[in-house]
DNA sequence: TGTAAAAATGTAAACGTTTTCAATATAGTC
DNA sequence: GACTATATTGAAAACGTTTACATTTTTACA
């Protein structure tokens, strides 16, 4: 199974009569080579389809010209993270990136595995979303001198470049949304309780109480992982209590879909019986029975700006860190009902 | 933003006082190296967190032995192809294999793109999910030398390493199922034409028909792409209808949720008004409501024997091509409804 | 103890690039 | 026509491995 050897420089140099140096600065244009030569070289690298080496390339330059990223995800089940990828390979081949994902699937273990594969595969830059226990190894990442973008969460105390939605707003938005339609006990399904962006949704989901003079009840506040199966356990707990919530405000897709799996099978009415919007939009939430009201964060969007920043930083590693904090959008259709009080309006965030 | 130098092969020799070739030996344990020796360089490895450098071992050997494969998806956004990813990833990793996606997003140009790059990364392997318009060249890959499997469908006339489901018996049994629950006027949402799966799906569902002695209404079989909305728009027509169908069988998971969009946005009622059974059951199958039908192949089953069989034949590559066809399996929820005739029993493939 | 065989280790080339430095060719000036 | 400055090219080293081959050390046996 020996691979067919595909065209070297060499082979190009011999057939162009030039030496590869010529040829390589052909091919890189940075100094300038002989008109003349350099259509003869760019025959015959048409001629014999050559194409660079990136094993080598890689391997013979140190800085940030290996055109390799490592993108490290939490859980490629998860649509958002989904959309994150396409983004980020979207613009990075345009860039002549290549992408190597590792999806740890929320395990701590083979997290810290793909980093130490990664750095021996010689990526030089990491595109990440932090996961508890991940602070430590991000951290030595950039102090290695790794460029290191930050997606949906940043990490605590440490300045990196980060790509984020304001969870704060989304999350207040969404109970706001239920408040105003008259629900006043709305059970919250967050997510991992360590991770950022559960807290920054938690406070808007307090703020919108504190807004609406709601009283708290931290009964009804329930978390335990951001995976489905946590959204159909911590439901059918907080739908058995006695005196269960009118309607739910689930942190995350899979959290949103494990709450309707048991919606359905309790055979409660949306929105009728239980009201629910759900933090992330999905491509298919028209497809939902009802359609669901969720707040929309565009993981495309993401992927976009973090190839951005670190293409900006590659070029100029000393660049301030910035913290892009982009806007999500409430997405209203029919899973909350319109048990109105008094003159409402449909939220809508511009 | 100089990354910081890993350790190589020769500083660990020079602490270790014995040659890089020793070292080396050590690690890759070929030859035998003395008890006292292995210890010592071992230790030194240790100490020092020597890791090798995959780019070096890559640029070094041409054969299998880059542990790098290349995976080349039609659609990621696709959920039956997250499953293969990560059945892939589980068990290529296990091995020490890394894998490099790409999503081609049913796009020829991207497809190519990719292809040249994988190469150019110096790739011993590739694992394909091929799409019409690639056949040419995933059989040059083969003829190039690289292992090549293919997941959920074959090259025509091509031999090589297959892993499929049975397309043909799953879609049997969908429409079967329908037959039996009453339905004689089912509408099928074909994928994209071109494609093996969608042909053997078609071919079962008009078994179904003869086998049960129902004339095939060949206007109530459509289909364009396989994305979501083709499902959209073709359930869209089909309902349209003069005379709509009972029933609707989709080919894919996208052209499920399409479909549901229709369905809801018309305000059809499942499966009273319309009954539905999709090819590809999801982890939230159970979240729509009335939880759907769907006829199961495991995704991540496929990813593991893809690499089962890239694994034996980088090791052995004259083993004989073979084929693996996975048993489906019709996952019955309440999507179809039981407008029953004579003796009928929920039908259960083993 | 000396010698041959076996075991253990070392040396150096190779993989395909990029890049520094040196060498050569060309043009410009008097 | 000779000399200098500049433009163009080439030679060779380096990146971190693996491995064929050579060399050294150890072991076995007479």
């Amino acid at each position: 199974m020996a691979v067919q050897k595909s065209v070297s420089l060499k082979e190009v140099a011999d057939k162009a009569g030039v030496s590869i140096a010529t040829v390589s600065r052909v091919i890189n244009s940075k100094t300038v080579v002989k008109g003349e030569t350099e259509l003869r070289v760019q025959k015959v690298i048409r001629q014999l389809g050559y194409r660079p080496n990136r094993v080598a390339q890689r391997l013979r330059t140190t800085s940030g010209a290996g055109k390799l990223i490592g993108l490290l995800i939490p859980d490629i089940r998860n649509p958002f993270y989904v959309d994150i990828i396409r983004g980020i390979e979207q613009y990075a081949y345009a860039r002549n990136f290549a992408v190597i994902i590792g999806n740890f699937s929320q395990d701590e273990e083979r997290q810290k595995f793909y980093i130490e594969t990664l750095k021996s595969e010689s990526v030089d830059a990491f595109i990440v979303a932090p996961f508890p226990g991940m602070n430590e190894y991000v951290k030595e990442l950039s102090e290695e001198g790794y460029a290191v973008v930050c997606i949906d969460r940043g990490l605590p105390g440490v300045d990196l470049d980060v790509v984020k939605v304001d969870n704060f707003q989304g999350a207040f938005d969404a109970v706001e949304h239920l408040i105003k339609a008259g629900h006043t006990r709305i059970g919250h399904i967050t997510g991992n309780r360590q991770i950022p962006t559960t807290i920054e949704r938690v406070a808007g989901y307090e703020a919108a109480y504190a807004r609406y003079g709601l009283t708290i009840d931290r009964d009804i506040i329930v978390g335990r992982d951001s995976d489905y199966q946590s959204g159909v356990d911590l439901a059918m707990h907080l739908l058995g209590l006695p005196d269960p919530p009118t309607a739910l405000f689930t942190s995350n897709n899979l959290l949103t879909l494990g709450a309707l799996e048991t919606i359905h099978s309790r055979g409660l009415k949306i929105p009728e019986q239980v009201a629910i919007v759900g933090f992330d939009d999905m491509d298919w939430s028209m497809s939902l029975n009802p359609p669901l009201t969720a707040v929309r964060q565009s993981g495309f969007e993401i992927g976009r700006i973090a190839i951005e920043l670190l293409h900006q930083r590659i070029a100029d590693p000393a660049r301030p860190f910035v913290s892009i904090v982009l806007k999500t959008e409430l997405i209203v259709r029919s899973s909350c009902g319109y048990k109105l009080r008094g003159g409402y309006e449909v939220h809508k965030e511009n």
